[in-house]
DNA sequence: CATACAATTCGATAGTTGTCTAAATGTAAA
DNA sequence: TTTACATTTAGACAACTATCGAATTGTATG
């Protein structure tokens, strides 16, 4: 990976609401009904934010190639990108052995 | 991890410069001389940065918890900080897991 | 169609950050 | 002890970011 895509990553997850965000959407991958647990609307309603501000950390967050976005009829659904997490990891794991 | 400490590592690697002087202090952890090859000044050499900017990123990525420091006479190394690297590692694999 | 609600776009603003130069401090060696 | 060099501190400033409220757009449903 590149190093400037690799920064773009960071700095997506370098602020907590937005970390926060994405452990969020993290944990609704992992439950059965996505399309339930991950609608934005809701976490909307989680997070103490207006929603033009998650509009704009999501977008973050998907540019960075963290998550991806779905609309389905007027919700909005995300889940993580787990190619990107996979690109990550190997990127520690080589600092780690070295 | 509690996500601050995660927020402020994040954040540490989240611009390019710092992200690539943590990579370089990476690459000396690899190599055999470790003292000769770490060492600040020749750091400070490589990138088109200042020192004092230089010693600013290194007081960030050290307060991540990334790296650790140490005087030796009047230079300064650098090496990594594994066990920061593990932390991070399991809670991407988590995610990857889910 | 009119209403309600979800999401986005826009424009503004306070706060944060990256970087520099100048000055200070620490340390080795002449 | 003077000099030289490595590093840090302090102070300044431009650029960037997080956030908001208001206005807009999209969509489902009464």
């Amino acid at each position: 990976m590149k190093a400037k895509k690799l920064v773009r990553i960071m700095k997506a997850l370098s602020n907590e609401n937005r970390l926060n965000l994405y452990m969020e959407i993290a944990k609704c991958d992992e439950a059965d009904f996505e399309e339930l647990q991950c609608n934005i609307s809701r976490i909307v309603k989680m997070f103490r934010l207006s929603a033009p501000t998650i509009s704009h950390h999501l977008k973050e967050l998907a540019n960075a190639g963290l998550i991806t976005t779905e609309k389905h009829g007027k919700y909005l659904t995300a889940k993580i990108n787990k190619e990107t997490v996979t690109e990550v990891m190997r990127i520690f794991s080589e600092i780690d052995r070295e």
